[in-house]
This record gives C-alpha cells, sequence and structure tokens, in this order.
DNA sequence: CTGTTTTTACTGGTCGGCCCAGCTTTTGCG
DNA sequence: CGCAAAAGCTGGGCCGACCAGTAAAAACAG
C-alpha cells in the first residue's frame, strides 16, 4: 500500500468549502444573511482578515452578495453566479448532474463547440492538423499504458476539443471551455468508464478527420450523434 | 462647474491592475516567476498582507499560478483564464475590442443566445413572457426619462438577454452570459451610442413577439442580422 | 574531495489589531 | 412625547509580526 502526497488545505480553501456546501446543501438559503465577519471569527478561531478574503472569493463566484456595512447574503447563484458556482453544486452531489443538468450541459457544449467546429472545417492551416495530432498521439500513449489512467485521457480529450476552439480563432470558445472545465472533465471520466477508452479516442480522430476534409456539417453531426448516444446511456 | 465625487483607488486594486497590465502588455510573460510577497512589499510600500490578497485576487482571475512556499508565476491564461482575464485586456484596449476580437464575441454569443431562442421558441409559458415583458417595462421607463442613462439602460439590455436564457429552461445558458456580463455591458453601451436607445429596446421588443409568435428560427435571424448591422457599423 | 546531515534564509499563509466610514439602535434632553 | 445626539454595529483597508513549511547553503563526517 502506498500513502500518497498529503495535501495541507489552507483555513481560507476549507471556509470557503464549508460556506459553499452549507448554500448547496440548501441549509443556508438564498436570501439568507450571514453571520458578521466578526462573529464568524469568534466561531471558527479564524482571523478576521482570512475570513474576509473567503467571502470576498465566494462573492467573485456568485454565492454571496456583499453591501459595504450591511452584511453578506446568500446571492440567487443562477442570477449573480458562475460556471464555477455550478461546478461546486455537481462536486457536491458526487460529481454527477441531474439528467436535466446533463442535458442542459451537453447542449450548450454542442451550440459553443458546434460553431468551433464549423469554422475550423471551412478555415484551418496544417499547423492547426498538426497541433490537434499531436494531443490525440498523447492520448494514444495513455492507452497503451496500463493501468489506464482515466483522470489523465479525461485531461487529453478535453485538451483536445479545446484545441478545436483555440485553432478556430474565436479567442472567445477556449475560454468558455476552460469555465466548463471541471464539468467537462467529469463528462469525459463517465464517458470512458462507459464507452469504453479506445472508442473515446477514436471518435476524437474521426473528428479530425472530418474537420480536415472541410465537412463541416458531418463533424457537427458526429458530435451531435455522440452527444445523444451519452444522453442515451444515462436510461 | 461642479466636481464630481473623487473615488480613492485601493492600494489592493491599484496593485492588481499594475501587475495585470505587466502581464498583459508581455512585460511579464508566461512561465515568468513574480518576485515574492517580500520583494513586491519593499518595492510598493504596501503590507504584506495586501499584496498577499492581490495576488490571490490574480490567481482567481487566472493570471497567476500560486503554490505555497514556492511563489508565483506567471499563468498561461489561455490555458487557465476565464472571461475576466479577457475582460482585463479589453480594458487594457481602453475599453474597446479589437474588430477580430468583437466578431469573435458575436459568434458566441449567437452560438449560445441562438441556442436559447430556439428553444424558448418552442417551448415557453404565460410566466416567461410575462417575465421577459416586466424587464423591458423598466427599459421603457429608462427611455421615458432624461438625461439618458446609458449605463442602466445597458443593463437592462443584458438582463433581457440574459432572461431569455434563463427561461430557456437551460441552466448553463445564463451562466454563461453572466460570464460576458462585462463585455456585453461595453457592447450594449456602444450599440446604444451608435443606433439609439431605442432602437435597441424597439429590437429586443421585436424579438419577443417573435419568441411568442413560436418562431425560432425568424428570432434566430433577427439576432444574426442585428450582430451583422453591428458588425457593419464598425467599418 | 565526496556524500550526508544540519542549519539558515526564504517562501506563502495566518494572525489580531488598528482606524475608517456609514448604517442602526439606543439614549437622553428639551 | 419627539427628535437629535451618541453609542454600537457593519464591512473595507491596512499593518507588522509570526507560523510552518521548502530549498539552498553551510557544516560535517568519511
Amino acid at each position: 500500500m502506498q500513502i500518497g502526497v498529503i495535501e495541507v488545505p489552507t483555513r481560507r480553501a476549507l471556509l470557503v468549502q464549508r460556506i459553499e456546501d452549507q448554500i448547496l446543501t440548501g441549509k443556508l438559503r438564498v436570501g439568507d444573511s450571514l453571520p458578521s465577519e466578526r462573529q464568524l471569527q469568534e466561531e471558527t478561531h479564524i482571523s478576521k482578515t482570512v475570513i474576509h478574503a473567503a467571502l470576498a472569493e465566494l462573492e467573485q463566484k456568485g454565492f454571496l452578495e456583499i453591501t459595504p456595512r450591511r452584511g453578506a447574503v446568500v446571492a440567487n447563484y443562477v442570477e449573480t453566479g458562475t460556471m464555477e458556482a455550478l461546478a461546486a453544486r455537481i462536486r457536491l452531489n458526487g460529481g454527477s448532474m441531474t439528467r436535466e443538468q446533463t442535458r442542459s450541459f451537453l447542449e450548450a457544449r454542442v451550440a459553443i463547440e458546434g460553431a468551433a467546429f464549423r469554422r475550423l472545417a471551412e478555415r484551418h492551416t496544417e499547423e492547426d492538423l498538426a497541433y490537434l495530432e499531436a494531443i490525440l498521439a498523447g492520448a494514444d500513449a495513455l492507452l497503451a499504458r496500463e493501468p489506464l489512467d482515466a483522470r489523465a485521457l479525461a485531461e487529453a480529450l478535453f485538451r483536445f476539443h479545446r484545441g478545436i476552439c483555440l485553432r478556430s480563432g474565436n479567442e472567445f470558445f477556449p475560454l468558455l471551455l476552460n469555465e466548463f472545465r471541471p464539468i467537462i472533465l467529469e463528462f469525459w471520466q463517465r464517458s470512458i468508464a462507459v464507452f469504453g477508452a479506445a472508442s473515446n479516442v477514436h471518435l476524437a480522430k474521426r473528428c479530425l478527420e472530418l474537420i480536415r476534409a472541410g465537412d463541416a456539417e458531418g463533424a457537427f453531426r458526429r458530435l451531435e450523434r455522440s452527444v445523444n448516444e451519452y444522453l442515451g446511456s444515462l436510461d
């Protein structure tokens, strides 16, 4: 048996997580007031500096709404939340989404990646293709190794799809995929578990071929089909 | 003559901005190490606590990668960056995007909002429409008042479009729009300046009508057309 | 001179306290 | 009783010291 590295989390990170959990599990509801910073300081034995930093972080993530000299209330994360807020909620549910969330997520992914596919199919250089091929070569290397590192392969698939966005020439697409990152990684890990590692890598290669051939619609349909297959596998 | 309020920027905000600029202008390159917190303290005459907070903020934005007891290095913000990193880059260019950035941005917006339009046109309740109408009524009220508060109207238009995403039933769309928020606000303010306030509100109303009529494609084309007009106005 | 242990200098993380400005509640005077 | 002054909160910003680790330098043994 092997004991890996033990990462010591910072107090700030622990406090952020604690409050996130309270919000996401419904113990703290939208509109509820948080205790004052000084009160939290007493409860947690953490200094006001760190408390303040943690609350500021939660505000930026969209979980809280802080008004100077009035206090912090739990925000409606749908109104103000970022992708991070959603990722946190998914993390809490044991890393799994409801079926409806999954459908929403895939719909959004198809909207973004579909646009990237189209652009790249229409206009790409040899360098673009070489870049994407290099990523897939890395995935192949992972495939050959035993035991399979599903996490690493999921990362590679993520990099491939972000690579498509990156090379599409649209500055926003890769950033959007970065926002999705934690969710997409969960997705690929599940996809690897359900459809197998080789199948997923093969699908990526097929998409690249279609892009190379300039078949924008074909690439888009291939993407759509795999998404539907994934959704079907949930039943 | 009238002298308005004088906002005193905080040291922390100034430091954040300074470092952001250094990164975005290339004086600090990806992979470069930052001076230690203590070194920065000496250079800037700002306390280490504030330095620490500023660096933490830059990390959350995706500009830095901080490892405890090892230091901070400039992160590849294309890899890890969020929409905020891009917003910062735009802010640096005097709040305006290049033509290519604008095109990218609108392409992404059409991809996301287009999907939301389609969903909402196909499936909406009376409550959804009432919700959106209420937002437009607020925009009308702003329109009647003199002088025009362009910022507030831009906010209203943002809320309307986010409302469409919200009511589309896709949990991700509104979150994506939230990520775009700072950029979208710049967009609407410019659009108001170029096409006039009334015209923008009228367009929103027209979109709502098409959604009500269930004309998904019509609504989508209307959106696409206005985007193209905006792009055309840049020449 | 080499390989190993110990020391030291340096890192980010945390602490508690200071003052500030503004909102809320209590107090106290006319 | 009415109303204004005061006291007591809030978060925001900042400071200098201390903590627990790391990595390089110094000391040491062979």
